[in-house]
RNA sequence: GCCGCCGUAGCUCAGUUGGCAGAGCAGCGGACUUUUAAUCCGAGGGUCGCAGGUUCGAAUCCUGCCGGCGGCACCA
């Protein structure tokens, strides 16, 4: 191979000649297994307590990507990295022989290797394994992040998460919290008498949610299908088979805009429950997030713990603008009393949005605190049973934490008479342009009218409750791979 | 979609008023037996996001485009 035009590709060529290198010495680069090895964390909590310069013969088998080397000729120290942490090697002449030292010094930062040898504490108090074998798991023929700094570009570290987590602890350590905050919840419900259910994600119609959604097509059936915006009305018809208490856990996709807190595909848990109301919902999501936070090690600042506040979302708007929305029944008059405050009026906003307007911009913002927020206005929510004490609004409450809404939950409708009228309504919305009416589900009704017991349900976005379990700011910061443009 | 900021070596970052494109780490050659971001010596490595424009001369100024971040709009 000839001279090489820039770094990049001098960098690669010099890893490919080694490669050919330990190819010509016998060594397969990339052998089929390495049986036995302990997770780095083991080895350190197995010898906390030895002192500064004391040695043992305690031997261990570790594996891990090679991520630091110091010293040269008779004696050097490298740092092995796996999943649980990071240790030091030390690699001396007199153990490994001439031979063995330059082949282990010969590797490069980012190659995968197995090692045996004995612990001790350096002087300096380090936990040391004594390399007394290595073998050589995978050669790495790209040069890894740099070894201080780590990998801060946030387009470089969301486009090749992969150089992210072997770079950045904290990214490992984050994701591994999220597999946590996920199997605990699975966890919770099942305790609780729920089975988890698959539903179709290819669905002949939509529904469920206020969104767009992602279309494909089928070739064999030469048909179009949606990808599911929501999961709910599946679930239900599982309700109305008498399963009695569902869940699902898994992606969603909606064909909207992209911030920090949306991202086209994200992952929803939904879960029903039989015989319940919001109520009984709300005191459920409330356990099951304080739950799955103890259970991720959550420390942060904001309190978790049950019970929540409750507003209901009138008096919240009344709170904070003085505006009953009660009060202001149609959408002039909502508009003409926004005005009359000094509030933002949309002009083409109808009276959904403007309640909408008031609770995005005044309330929202204001509820970092765990909060449901309960009782909405019928016109919203085409799914929820209507209250029992107040005909204008409907019994469903978001649940908000850090100013996101992380949750949405209902009384479902179980009549189906007023479900094909709340249909009606959304094809007339539809018919007026709105791109997010719901379509019209006759299968869904029909499974409404073999009757379907009273029922609680609720959405909880599990990329946002991560967030807010992580402290992080941006869902791209807690999803692996976020939807980035080409 | 609109506005603002940003894009320089594999990685982390400097780059003055428009005047030969730099450092650290990594890599390469060499020295070194206890390091903790090891140290020392040496030689390399660049489509300054892309394409135009202004200028004697552009990483730097202007325009457009691409990508990222933030905000607005949209949106749970």
């Amino acid at each position: 191979m000839s001279e090489e035009a820039d770094g990049s590709a001098e960098l690669l060529a010099t890893r490919r000649r080694k490669l050919r290198s330990l190819r010509e010495a016998g060594v397969e680069p990339f052998p089929h297994e390495f049986d036995g090895v302990e997770p780095i964390a083991a080895v350190r909590a197995a010898h906390e307590s030895l002192r500064d310069g004391e040695e043992t013969d305690v031997r261990h088998r570790l594996a891990g990507r090679l991520a630091a080397r110091r010293g040269q000729g008779k004696m050097a120290f490298l740092d092995l990295v796996d999943r649980s942490g990071r240790i030091q090697l030390q690699a001396r002449v007199d153990e490994l022989g001439p031979e063995g030292m330059e082949q282990l010094l010969g590797l490069d930062l980012g190659d995968l290797i197995g090692v045996d040898g004995a612990a001790f504490r350096s002087k300096r108090g380090e936990l040391t394994l004594r390399v007394e074998s290595f073998t050589l798991l995978a050669k790495s023929l790209r040069p890894p992040p740099e070894k201080h700094h780590g990998l801060t570009d946030v387009e470089t570290r969301f486009r090749r998460r992969e150089l992210d987590l072997m770079a950045n602890e904290e990214a490992r350590e984050l994701f591994i919290v999220r597999a946590r905050v996920i199997s605990a919840a699975r966890r919770f419900l099942d305790a609780e008498g729920f089975i988890e259910v698959e539903t179709p994600v290819l669905q002949p119609l939509y529904g469920g949610a206020a969104a767009r959604p992602f279309t494909t097509h089928h070739n064999a059936l030469n048909r179009e299908f949606y990808l599911r915006i929501a999961t709910e009305l599946y679930l239900k018809r599982l309700i109305v088979g008498g399963l009695e208490r569902v869940y699902e856990l898994g992606k969603d996709f909606r064909n909207e805009g992209v911030d920090s807190t949306h991202n086209p595909e994200f992952t929803m848990l939904e879960f029903y429950e039989a015989y319940a109301d919001y109520e009984d919902i709300a005191a459920r999501c409330e356990r099951l997030v304080a739950y799955v936070a103890a259970e991720a090690g959550y420390s942060g600042e904001i309190d978790l713990t049950p019970p929540w506040e409750r507003e209901t979302l009138p008096q919240a708007i009344l709170d904070r603008t003085g505006i009953d929305i009660g009060e202001h029944a149609d959408r002039d008059a909502l508009a003409g009393a926004m005005a009359a405050r000094g509030l933002n009026v949309p002009p083409k906003d109808t009276w959904p949005q403007l309640v909408d307007e008031l609770l995005s911009k005044h309330v929202e913002p204001t509820l970092s605190e765990p909060t449901f927020l309960m009782d909405y206005p019928v016109a919203l929510s085409p799914f929820a049973k209507r209250h029992r004490s107040n005909p204008d609004l409907v019994e469903r409450f978001e649940a908000y934490v850090g100013g996101m809404e992380i949750a949405n939950a209902f009384t479902e409708l179980n009549d189906p008479d007023e479900q094909r009228r709340r249909f009606e309504e959304q094809r007339a919305l539809a018919g007026a342009g709105d791109m997010e009416a719901q379509p019209f589900d006759e299968a869904f009704l029909e499974a409404l009218e073999q009757g379907m017991p009273p029922t609680g349900g609720i959405g909880i976005g599990i990329d946002r409750l991560v967030m807010v379990i992580t402290g992080r700011q941006s869902i791209r910061e807690v999803v692996l791979f976020p939807a980035m443009r080409d």
